[in-house]
DNA sequence: AACCTCCATTGAATCGCTGCAATTCTGCCA
DNA sequence: TGGCAGAATTGCAGCGATTCAATGGAGGTT
């Protein structure tokens, strides 16, 4: 096999030019001729010279990285997350350097982004302690939670208005005649769960409604599944249920028509949170929250393009407005 | 602000050894006296040191990245792949950069992967031109296409039996009993499909049955349900379905219920291919052939892996079994 | 006491590129 | 023709680590 790398040092030789000139030949904006530019792009051509993204992203300082976390793709919302920010990223010049977070190693993680000099740092579904998050932005790293917040450390934010949601949510209930009006939540930590509990129960309070029951799910498929059976195990079952997101849901209704008979929304009206593609699906039409991606990935990118650019990291927290779809799986006022 | 980031050099400073004796001291299995040693570790973290994984990729020419690149993720199967990978990845001490593909912007994509250096490729539902391909085996980094089968390339592969896929649903639909059995395509170009079909096609043709109709939907949800309509718009209509992949297979079983209020299974029997997680959904309860992600994911790896290891590209090609998941969306023999 | 091993440690070279100071070249004007 | 400004080019010094040959010392043998 021939093969070694060729460095720009070999394009210079072939093109009869110093190597620094081949660096600037490839250096958008750098003062070359002409055509001693083409002189060395066809050299490079030639040779199939590529310049090492590395070495120039140690010595320039710029290693035009960006790190995601992320804690799980069950829920489609992060897939459609991730490939959006992935595009965006790509098309201004940055590259994803992607980690799963398993619970307990965010912190490793975190170092080990670091160390690959990423410029920046997206962490989805996942929070960080505050002393990486301070060493961050001492290192002059900039730091977007997406979708969570937390108030205690340095990190920026991005998040729906989730207690709005939840407001929104219990609204609509009230209003469409339900008064036995239960909810079950997703991961209790998560800053999201708790805002979207808080606005929805005082949603309720504002109809003079106290809640039904609450039942935690985790966030998760089985989790919520097994929530909407306890929840339903009492003789006066619940004629409404809020779930902490979209993904859930769809969980709660499998068990509440398959299992327990019953039919959505004629007997229990069913919302979610996200406004994931599936809700959209006929086998579900569920009603939910909208969280307005698109909006949420822009707010992030400038941020963290701002902060990557001034070389300054100050803790910014954007909160995108959030809206109902009404589909089938909740009953309303005629 | 402090700042500036901390080297080897400064650590060796204050621990008041040499700057060698700093890298060896993070490098396991390198001889330091524990006394050292520790010295050493202390003063790094007193200092906050963190090695540059760049640096070191560049001197020691493994840069422990390995890219993947991934067409989309609306259909459910990738992100669970690329979970799978990231995990896997994370624990063997790799690194993922990951590359949403944009069609025709796959050679671009890849020549900025060997940019950075990376250790191997990973594509999943994407293809490479033959003579990237090429310059890739040259260059010595491992390229498996996922999902994906090029004959003419130098490039691995890892699929699924897609051709016995498509067999056994054949030849399941035949014992259900069905006699118009139509079939919707995916992408026209993609191995998948083409297997799966030839596959169906094979399986029908052994029970003596001709295909009943074939429209293509190009691997997307509106584009299945597109497919689905022109199917069913003649007089005499299909009594089953086989469908190129479940995330399209949703999508017509939408469109047969909602639209044009046939009963699945009881008037059309639906299948699909994958075995997503929604499949198993009670909205929809799909029949379909499971991809064992799993041994797929450790065929790619093990492949990926080993020709790392051993400097060597050869092409290779794994194919991995699969088998029917019987659910509620098609007629079985009684 | 002289000599030899063996292991920890050091120093220097190196990886491929960028950034900057110094140099050469070009064209133009007096 | 000489002088000079400005652009193009060159050479060199790093960036922060790994690697390897060379050095130094402790311990063991005879």
């Amino acid at each position: 096999m021939n093969k070694k790398v060729v460095t720009s040092a070999d394009v210079a030789r072939l093109a009869e030019v110093s190597q620094s000139a081949v660096s600037r030949a490839f250096t958008p904006g750098a003062s070359v001729a002409p055509e001693t530019r083409s002189k060395i792009i066809e050299a490079a051509n030639q040779l199939g010279y590529r310049p090492n993204a590395l070495a120039r992203a140690m010595i320039s300082g710029r290693s035009k990285l960006i790190a995601m976390l992320v804690a799980y793709m069950d829920n489609q919302f992060y897939p459609y997350v991730v490939e959006l920010f992935s595009r965006q990223l790509q098309e201004k010049g940055y590259n994803v350097l992607l980690f799963m977070s398993d619970p307990g190693q965010q912190d490793k993680l975190v170092q080990k982004m670091m160390q690959y000099q990423v410029e920046g740092i997206i962490m989805a579904s996942a929070t960080l302690s505050s002393n990486i998050a301070r060493e961050c932005a001492q290192t002059g790293i900039p730091v977007v939670l997406f979708n969570r917040y937390v108030p205690s450390t340095p990190a920026s934010s991005v998040t729906s208005d989730n207690f709005q949601g939840g407001n929104l949510v219990a609204d609509f209930l009230v209003r469409g005649g339900h008064r036995r009006i239960a909810f079950i939540a997703g991961d209790e930590d998560a800053s999201t769960n708790r805002d979207r509990e808080a606005g929805f129960y005082k949603g309720l309070a504002a109809h003079g409604i106290t809640p039904w029951d609450r039942v935690v799910g985790g966030y998760e498929f089985e989790g919520a599944a097994q929530a909407a059976r306890t929840l339903f195990s009492h003789n006066e079952k619940p004629d409404a249920v809020f779930v902490a997101n979209d993904h859930m849901a769809f969980a709660v209704m499998d068990v509440l028509r398959e299992e327990l008979g019953l039919r959505v929304p004629e007997d229990v009206s069913v919302v979610g949170f996200d406004d994931v593609p599936e809700a959209a699906w006929k086998g579900y039409q569920l009603t939910t929250v909208t969280q307005r991606i698109p909006d949420m990935i822009d707010a992030t990118m400038s941020i963290l393009l701002e902060q990557i650019e001034h070389q300054t990291v100050t803790k910014r927290a954007a909160v995108v407005g959030v809206n109902m779809v009404v589909r089938g799986s909740a009953r309303v006022a005629d």
